[in-house]
DNA sequence: ATGACTATCTATAATGT
DNA sequence: TACATTATAGATAGTCA
């Protein structure tokens, strides 16, 4: 975005794409930050890549630990389907909606209120 | 940022923090987005906020729902406890770390190849 | 590879409708 | 309240040390 606008794919250099990934995950969780603070919103960001082995993850509730050390303990080709293969997974991923959770979350909460579980 | 630079604490005037959230929430998720694209890894963004009843997470892994399940069928106290209470929390947040969550890894590994664990 | 620099691109606070 | 505009603050790609 600077000294020549870059094309919105994935960076082929590799050094390169490390030295922007870095540049950029440092900004991201700056904006996470101010979010949080001058909205007054909590908030995560978690990265998975195959620069760190461990997730990135900044900052979490405490309930994401759960799941991550879940993830964690996968058998190792599991994992891999999601640090590795890239492509297909962010693939996956993008089909995914914020409101297909959203309507998970809805029907979970109707079940409850009709048969009054808690 | 911008007419003026703003301060970095949470903006008291409701309506004018509700705008600047939701604008900054469009860009952290472009932001987002750009890093996944660019340098071929997987991540999300997970924002709880008192404007929105569900937390807006997006994209996000498969795996998540099951903890934000969790999180949702939370008794209603507890939950405020995190969607409520941001100062409060904010504060809970910041004080850890991601390297706690990898020291908890780390630990965990350890274990597991003392033991055989699977 | 790491860190500093900086020219340029992007995000966005304030304003107006 | 929700867009559109726009001028300025902030992020960052390329470069050099």
């Amino acid at each position: 975005m600077v000294r020549r606008k870059i094309k919105h794919e994935l960076i082929s250099n590799e050094p390169k794409r490390k030295v922007t990934f870095k540049k950029r995950k440092g900004g991201l969780l700056k904006k996470m930050n101010e979010i949080m603070t001058l909205c007054g919103v909590m908030g995560c960001a978690i990265i998975y890549s195959s620069f760190n082995n461990q997730p990135k993850i900044w900052p979490f509730p405490p309930e994401l630990t759960r799941v991550l050390h879940r993830f964690m303990e996968l058998p190792k080709e599991e994992r891999e389907r999601y640090t590795v293969d890239h492509k297909t997974f962010l693939g996956r991923l993008i089909s995914w909606s914020s409101n297909a959770l959203e309507r998970e979350i809805k029907k979970n909460r109707g079940l409850k209120s009709r048969t009054n579980i808690k």
